[in-house]
DNA sequence: GAGCAGGGTGAAATCGTTATCACTGAGGTA
DNA sequence: TACCTCAGTGATAACGATTTCACCCTGCTC
C-alpha cells in the first residue's frame, strides 16, 4: 500500500515546479527539450500517475457520464449501455450507471446525484414525459440527452425511435393478414414509446375504418408480468381477439409465456406481432415477428450528441428520429375463420 | 446556469465559519442548537448542495464501485450488475461500468484507470486466472472482490458458482439418459469457468468409466458464434454425438441457432443441456435442461464481502461457492437407438 | 542601444471540503 | 483560589492538480 507519488514528487524528483510538469503533462504552454526530458524520466521513475480525482475537483467537472435507465435488465437498455460505453471511453468517459426502476422518486434523486457530482453530461430515459425534471443539471450546466422517450418537461437533445411508424407498420401488417380483432398491450401511455406506439396501432386500424374495441387495449407498466396478465385477459375474452399486438420486449416475453401456458399455437390458434428484437426469438417455432430498433445506432447517437454539447456546443435543440425495421416471421398468419 | 452555493456561501450566510456548517453537515462534533439551526436554514435558502467531487477529494476516496466484466450483452453480467447496484446504491455507492471484452489490454487499462480515479473498490471478472493483475489496485489499498473466475495471479476475495458440481450434474443428468458420445462446447480453460466446466464434465464421464473422445471438446471463447459454429463442428463428425453439453448462456444460444439450421429435433436428434438459466429457455418446445445460477445472489454478496473490506475487515481471504440449481425440462431425452 | 516580443520558468492562488489546532468560557474539583 | 475538563467555535492547513501572473532572459527591430 505505498503511497502514489503526486506532482510534487515529480517536480522535486525532476528539480523543477509543478507548474512545469503540469505543461509537461497537457503539452500546454512551453518547456524546454532539457526539462522535458527531465520530467519525463522523473515521471517513470516515480511510476507518477495524474489523479484523475484531483484533476475533476480542479476543473469542477467530472470525466463521468451519467446513465440514467429503468433497469439495465431489460435487454433493450442493456444493448443501450453498450453501446454508449463504446463511444464514451474512446473519448476518455466512463459511466456511471442508474437503474431508475421508472419510479420518479430514485429518478429525482439519480438526478440531483449526478448534479452533486458534476458530471460531463447525462443520457437519461425519464420515467415520465411530463414529470421528470433535468432542470437540476441543466442549471448546473451539466447538457442531457434523452433516449427513447422524449422530455417534456424540461426540453432536451432527444434521440428516439419512431415510434409510431414502428408500430403502425407492426399493425398493418397484423391487418393485412386479415386480423381485425386485434388485442394490444402498451407500456404506459404517459412516456413517449407507451403513446406514440399506441397512436401508431389506432393509426393503422382507423387507416381501414376498423374502430378497436376499448377491451383489447391494455397499458401499464411495460413489464413481463403485466404481458403475460394482460395477455390471460385478452385470452379470457368472450370473442378473444385473433391477433396480439405487444408493445415492448418485456410484454412480448410476458405474452409467450401466457400463450404457451394455455397451450395455444401460434400462429393458428393467435397471431402475435410486437415492438423490439430479442436474440432469442428466430428459435422459437414459429419465430416471432417484430419491429426492431437500431439500439445501438441510437446510444451511439446520443452519445455523441452529448459530447458535442459537452464541447460547447449551442446549437438549437435537436431530435433525432430513427427508422424501426421490419423483421416478418412466421408468427402471423391469417387467421383460420376469415 | 446559476453558480452553486459552496460551504462558504452558507457559512457567510448564517455568520458562522465554515467548520461548523461541516460539523452541522457531518454530524460531527459538538455544535449548540442555535448555530445548527441558523446553518440549516442557511442550507435551505441558499439550496446548497455539497459538492461529491471535493468530499472525494478531500478523503482522497471516492464513493464509486468499479465494476470490470467482460460484457454487459452478456445477460449473466447483466444481471450481476443489477444485483451490484441495488447494494451498491443502498450504501451511497455508485457504479463504474467498464466492459473488458475478455481483452487484457483493455482490462490492464480499465484497472489503471481506477487506480487513477481513486475508486473505493472493485468488482471484476478476471479475463485470465493467471494473467490479470488486481495489483495495481491493492496497491493502491483500493479492495478487489473477484465474481465467477478466480484470480489466481493476485488472490483476492472470490464469490463464484460451484462450477465443478454444476457441470457434473448436467453431465450426469445426460449420462443417466443414456448419452455416452456427448459433445462439449465450452469458454476458454484459461478462465476458472471454461477449466471447472470442463472438469466437472469429464468427473460426470470417468465416473461411469468413458472416456471421453478430444474430438467432442471444443474450447474457445465464450460467445455465440462459438457456439454455433463448435455446433456445426459437433454435427459434421461422421460418428456425431447424440448430446451437446453447452458449457455458458452465449455458448447455447450458438449451439441452439446451429441444431435449429439444420432442422434438427431437440431432443429426438440430438439432446441439448447446458449451464445458465435465460428467461426464454422455457419457451422453446422443448425448453432447454440447464443448470442456473443464483446471480443475484452472487452480486449481492460480491457487494457486500467488498463494503465489508472498503470498512476495513482484515480477516483472510475469502471464497464463497455457490450451489447451482439444476432446471430439468425437455431438451435431453434417451436416444433413439440406445 | 533602447525597446519590445515572446520563450521559458516558478511562486502562488485556486477548486470545496474536512480535520487539526488553538482558543474561550463555563463548570467542577482539590 | 488555582487548576483541569470539555463543549463550542473559528482560522487554517491540507488534498493534487491547473492556471495565472510575474519575472528573467534572449534576440530582434528601429
Amino acid at each position: 500500500m505505498k503511497d502514489k507519488a503526486t506532482i510534487k514528487d515529480v517536480a522535486q524528483h525532476a528539480g523543477v515546479s509543478t507548474a512545469t510538469v503540469s505543461r509537461v503533462l497537457s503539452n500546454s504552454g512551453p518547456v524546454s527539450a532539457e526539462l522535458r526530458g527531465r520530467v519525463e524520466q522523473a515521471i517513470q521513475a516515480l511510476g507518477y500517475r495524474p489523479s484523475r480525482m484531483a484533476r475533476s475537483f480542479r476543473a469542477q467537472r467530472s470525466k463521468f457520464i451519467g446513465l440514467i435507465i429503468s433497469d439495465v435488465e431489460n435487454p433493450f437498455y442493456t444493448s443501450l449501455v453498450r453501446a454508449v460505453e463504446d463511444v464514451a471511453y474512446a473519448h476518455d468517459y466512463s459511466l456511471l450507471l442508474c437503474n431508475s426502476d421508472e419510479d420518479p422518486d430514485k429518478e429525482r434523486a439519480y438526478i440531483q446525484f449526478m448534479a452533486d457530482e458534476r458530471v460531463a453530461g447525462v443520457i437519461g430515459s425519464p420515467a415520465s414525459e411530463a414529470e421528470t425534471s433535468f432542470a437540476a443539471l441543466l442549471d448546473a450546466g451539466i447538457p442531457v440527452v434523452s433516449v427513447d422517450r422524449r422530455s417534456t418537461c424540461t426540453p432536451v437533445d432527444t434521440v428516439l425511435l419512431d415510434h409510431v411508424t414502428a408500430a403502425r407498420d407492426l399493425a398493418r401488417h397484423l391487418i393485412a393478414h386479415g386480423h381485425q380483432r386485434i388485442g394490444a398491450i402498451l407500456p404506459n401511455t404517459s412516456i413517449t414509446s407507451g403513446r406514440e406506439r399506441l397512436a401508431g396501432f389506432l393509426q393503422a386500424m382507423e387507416e381501414v375504418g376498423l374502430t378497436p374495441d376499448p377491451a383489447l387495449i391494455h397499458e401499464s407498466k411495460g413489464i413481463e408480468a403485466f404481458g403475460a396478465q394482460a395477455t390471460h385477459a385478452l385470452l379470457d375474452l368472450p370473442d378473444r381477439p385473433t391477433a396480439i399486438f405487444t408493445g415492448n420486449n418485456l410484454i412480448t416475453l410476458g405474452a409467450l409465456k401466457a400463450i404457451q401456458e394455455r397451450r395455444l399455437r401460434i400462429p393458428d390458434d393467435i397471431a402475435v406481432a410486437g415492438l423490439d428484437e430479442m436474440p432469442w426469438m428466430s428459435l422459437l417455432a414459429p419465430g416471432i415477428t417484430v419491429a426492431a430498433q437500431p439500439i445501438h445506432e441510437m446510444g451511439r447517437l446520443a452519445m455523441h450528441m452529448l459530447l458535442e454539447r459537452i464541447a460547447g456546443d449551442r446549437q438549437p435543440l435537436r431530435e433525432v428520429k430513427l427508422a424501426p425495421r421490419l423483421v416478418i416471421r412466421s408468427s402471423v398468419a391469417t387467421p383460420a375463420f376469415v
